[in-house]
DNA sequence: ACGAACGGTAAGTTACAACTTACCAATGAG
DNA sequence: CTCATTGGTAAGTTGTAACTTACCGTTCGT
């Protein structure tokens, strides 16, 4: 009955959209203000706000006002909670998998796997 | 400049919607059939198969047809790709915010960042 | 103090994906 | 063969989230 860290999955939901996967990909190559990400995603400047909220209340992104800009920058937290997401269900497929080939052996009589 | 694995970041976007997720989180604890999965789901048995038919496309689950039923199970090269997007993002987030962390250093000198 | 640069928020539109029902194909049991 | 089960596909509806434009607040330079 897994469960896992909801902050992992709220995470993931938000990498789902590919407008904000590529931001978010932006960012991990370095801080960007938000227009400067603007210049580079084919969407207008409030857009790329709304996405950067979504990041920032995922805990992906984090902000650091600088003047009358706001620079962008990667929440190592955020990514740490997918991992930790990610290897939870890894440990589970690993073992639901070789659960599975192990009763379909029962099922082609060869030899005892218990 | 950054380039992903593809396979990653589509399962990524497979496992975005809530409930596509909540049915491979059932997966992931074992394998189902799509009327066993759409007993457990709010959803109808086309829907499900539906959203199955998504995860398996991204990699993320295989199916094996038994009789007239079709038991679905995680397939662990999926959850393998979006572990390799991940650890990639992971790497680059961490240089770029170290890269981050020194610079600021250099404007404000007195703070301590460990 | 004023204007320019930057960016967040409000409000409205719209495309799409997540659903539904209806239907059909394939397998197994009698 | 016939009937019941199981599940995929077609077609249509709809809620919502990803956009847009318009507007306003804040910070900095001159």
């Amino acid at each position: 009955m897994t469960t896992y860290r909801t902050d992992g999955a709220l995470a993931v939901e938000a990498l789902g959209d590919p407008t904000r996967r590529a931001i978010f990909e932006l960012l991990v190559d370095g801080p960007r203000s938000v227009g400067d990400l603007a210049d580079v995603v084919p969407i207008s400047r409030p857009a790329v706000s709304q996405h950067l909220k979504v990041l920032h209340q995922r805990g992906l992104v984090d902000v650091r006002p600088q003047g009358t800009r706001r620079l962008y920058l990667v929440d190592p937290h955020g990514v740490e909670a997918m991992r930790a997401y990610l290897d939870q269900m890894w440990d589970s497929a690993l073992r639901a998998f070789a659960r599975a080939v192990e009763t379909d052996n029962e099922k082609n009589p060869r030899k005892r796997t218990t």
